[in-house]
DNA sequence: ATAGTATCGGATATTTTTATCCTTTAATAT
DNA sequence: ATATTAAAGGATAAAAATATCCGATACTAT
């Protein structure tokens, strides 16, 4: 479904979610704990989000990464986008290079479905929404 | 969403059960001629299907492919399957190692109903209906 | 029997994704 | 100013997915 890169992407922007805004600078190391992904990998990611402004970053001591107020509004669509393209959101199930309603793949009419499905669901899923389910231990980031 | 070669699987799948049955006899250039897909590797993928009995291969002159009455029953679910195994439908969608109900990822509820739509819909979607789109030209393998 | 044909299967190559390493840059603190 | 810290960015490595090549195998036809 999604990369790797992807989904450490949204675990990574959710755990610095779920810091209190105001104090919620984090750096690269306890992020990639919180969420188990390897640390090298884990910045390069981060990287193309601070590129994308969908975080910021600050550097030397005491620095790292923060989300504030609007950040947190963000939807998983957005991040989605930014790392994996929106091939999944749009792009044909069977690899059509021309999928369309005139020129459907075998599967085009059953997937739309599906692809609004998901599509609807990520756009209206904000990182608040999800770190909220982090603080109150229904849901986890790891293992 | 899936992986090369299952798109060519499906596709090719759905080409071999347009063809009359009894007259279906399809060698590997036109399949992949027809899902516009590479010869080599779309080969290997036959292999596969043929191993796991969801096709069945003739070698020699007048040798090649072909799918049989209960075989154009197949649901497309069954070739994900084989193909790209069934993370898909049962993975979580995080990368969680263990994502359950009792320890849920951040979004395992979301995509419960996802998943289960998209299960849903390939379970119940055979060959034989996939081929029939493309027999009275509604749908399309290539392009 | 022999030649020809088409899939099978092993080996290898290429590309993409994932992951690591190390130097540079920017900020902080002493 | 200087040393220290943490992210940025470039280079490289490893793994997985995609793709190709070629000899072996099995079948057909002559």
């Amino acid at each position: 479904m999604f990369s790797k890169a992807c989904k450490y992407a949204i675990n990574a922007m959710i755990y610095i979610s779920t810091l209190p805004e105001g104090n919620d600078r984090v750096g690269l190391k306890e992020i990639s704990k919180a969420i188990n992904s390897p640390e090298a990998f884990t910045a390069k990611i981060l990287q193309i989000l601070v590129r994308e402004n969908l975080l910021s970053s600050i550097k030397g001591p005491n620095g790292g990464f923060e989300i504030h107020e609007e950040g947190r509004k963000t939807h998983l669509y957005r991040i989605v986008q930014v790392i994996d393209g929106d091939q999944i959101f749009t792009g044909c199930a069977l690899g059509l290079e021309k999928c369309s309603e005139d020129h459907p793949c075998a599967v085009h009419n059953k997937f739309k479905a599906i692809r609004e499905h998901l599509a609807g669901m990520m756009m209206t899923t904000s990182l608040e929404d999800m770190a909220k389910g982090i603080q109150n231990g229904t849901n986890f980031l790891k293992i």
